[in-house]
DNA sequence: AATGAATGAGACTTCATTCAT
DNA sequence: CATGAATGAAGTCTCATTCAT
């Protein structure tokens, strides 16, 4: 009975998938407005009725796919092993692992970036304050980061760390717009390196003895 | 016979600002698909087929829009005395103004990073280039100034010029974001200075000697 | 074998008369069209499909939840004793019980009042001659009393007796549907004193003999 | 300039018309669910966007429908000679041209007793509420005529003239209804005399003096 | 040049019904 | 017999655009 049962229940699992990502995909190519029930359940191969079963309407849906590509980005960034930075060596180390993370996070979707900062907050009001709160949360945890490197004594002590991870992160997105112009990968990997460069030396506390 | 056609020729210039500037208006408000066509002429009280005497469409007049815009930014940026800066200190102080200019046109006209930020990149694949050629020749701009503080040896001589351009941009634009998140002035001004500072640590020459 | 299939019968029976009931409900309160097979099978607690197994259709049920209504209103009417009055005395007291049986079985259901006045006949056309023809019917019924009353004596023997059912009757709807209005019991007792005291007055034949 | 002006507002209150009254025979015909957008654009010829330049919604076309019929509907008897009877053949004769009056009216417009008998209250509630408010109403006219015949000596003086004109009209309903059924015009006569004759017996005073 | 009524394609959504499990 | 996911026809409504006045 409960074979069955879970059968019919993983099926569903999976056609809901199914339609999330197909909007995943058509929201992030077309954009939100440009895409219509229609082009996803298409894309899906299922019947207009069929979308209304997993989902309450268009914009339902972009909520669900955003709620799901924050979860992975979350999620990617929680795999990074969590110790932390004792120096300003090891941050360096980390930093560029978090880089690599992240760029491996686009790189396999770019279509996440284009949705997350191009198409979202053209949506309506609703969404633009989600977007921003998106920008809130990413500031939290780059202020988080910096300021555990400067209770360790490897970052200014002057330093204003919520300013600060907001023009770092500024910076990060940059690279992230960067990538949608297609870049050959030597341009984006110097790029992420003139950033790291600029983090470490502005934000280096004077005392050349904590650097190594 | 010249006088009476521009009259005519100035009335209809003036239409066709009233309803680019009603345009502009509804566009950063409500977003580009929110927004009708009898919303704009609503606000300029004229009717919907006058529209389409000054406009071949709407997403004729967005380009427009975008065009008058980008025209006015760099029309803020040129009013700039030109003179360049022979060393750090003197960039320093043309950075602050120039800083000021920008927070000035934005904070007169926050709609305007709604638009470029916000908005036009959704509307449609050539929107969305055109978004991005607009980072393009930010970086350009900023490059050269760039640039020109490595000959001037302010700046290190190793200094990837482009890559820090779009680092430095995307600082400005994270500080442009924020101000749609309408903080305090004083947070404001904070993250600002942050940014200004780490620019001048991180991109300025190790020769201590050309820093005044 | 018997037993199991007739318990199984039963069964069928019980869920029969469930659904059915539940779509009464529905009908009455929310009107066909508002109404929607998922209403009906939530509100019994089993799956749409099921109710195709007792239905064929909504159409269907509506016809049988019909049926059923007007089987039980001539049910109360067939459970009042069935004397034959013999003056217009006589009459008045059945007229009087009558009157409070149906008053009662409409307060019991306002709905069914609802259903058959207001909604019903709103359906499809098929559906509006069933509420006329069921009007026809009420007609019918009325006439024979009527007649007794003309045959016995105690009613005009001029009396164009369909007419005077039809009349008599659409008394008695105007009182059901102001029961509809939630007036008080007091301004609804006075309505159907005000009612009888019509009837009597007005077909009540001359001869002031048999009156009492 | 007038005129051109008038002419098109002319044109436009024509459209408006035409799209009116093809509602309401769709409404009337096939009831109001019944009818889509398209039934009534079909009749009139327009297309569908032109039905929204007029109505702002299916529902609210209604709603202009039954202001339009009940303003048809006082319109027709408010231009009956208000002239007040004096004596019970003077009631008589007003009652009997009211009633041809309506009958006029209903005659000429099945239609009208259709949408407002059978098929207004199955809209919705807000429907409902309205049709019970035009008894209502219809109940208040008909009180203020009785309390008339009161005064003027040749009704019961200890007559319930809410009560009774309630009944009264649930006859004229009831009349309304049966030419639904498309019964030979001698019936329909036949029904109207004999409601006329049981509301001049059940509520003529018992002076016989005033009678004549 | 200005008007604004008319257009009609197309979008979203609902829901009665079917059918494989 | 019960289930409930899938279906797809059909309906309402919006809005960019056209064109006769």
């Amino acid at each position: 009975m409960a074979q069955p049962l879970s059968r019919m229940e993983r099926r569903k699992q999976e056609t809901r998938r199914e339609i999330l990502d197909a909007a995943f995909d058509c929201f992030a190519e077309r954009g939100y407005h440009a895409t219509s029930i229609s082009h996803i359940v298409t894309k899906v191969g299922v019947a207009q009725g069929t979308f209304y079963q997993y989902f309450q309407s268009k914009r339902d849906i972009l909520d669900q796919v955003l709620d799901d590509l924050i979860a992975r980005l979350t999620d990617a960034l929680a795999a990074i092993p969590p110790q932390e930075p004792a120096s300003l060596g090891d941050y360096r180390r980390q930093a560029e692992r978090i880089t690599d993370t992240l760029t491996e996070v686009f790189t396999a979707d770019l279509r996440a970036i284009r949705l997350l900062l191009l198409q979202a907050a053209a949506v309506d009001e609703e969404m633009a304050r989600r977007v921003l709160s998106f920008h809130t949360l990413a500031t939290a945890l780059q202020a988080a980061y910096l300021q555990h490197g400067v209770d360790a004594g490897y970052f200014r002590p002057d330093l204003d760390v919520d300013s600060a991870a907001r023009a770092v992160n500024g910076m990060l997105f940059a690279a992230a717009t960067y990538r949608l112009t297609d870049p050959s990968p030597d341009d984006y990997d110097r790029l992420t390196a003139t950033i790291r460069e600029i983090v470490y030396r502005s934000l280096a506390a004077d005392n050349p003895a904590s650097t190594h």
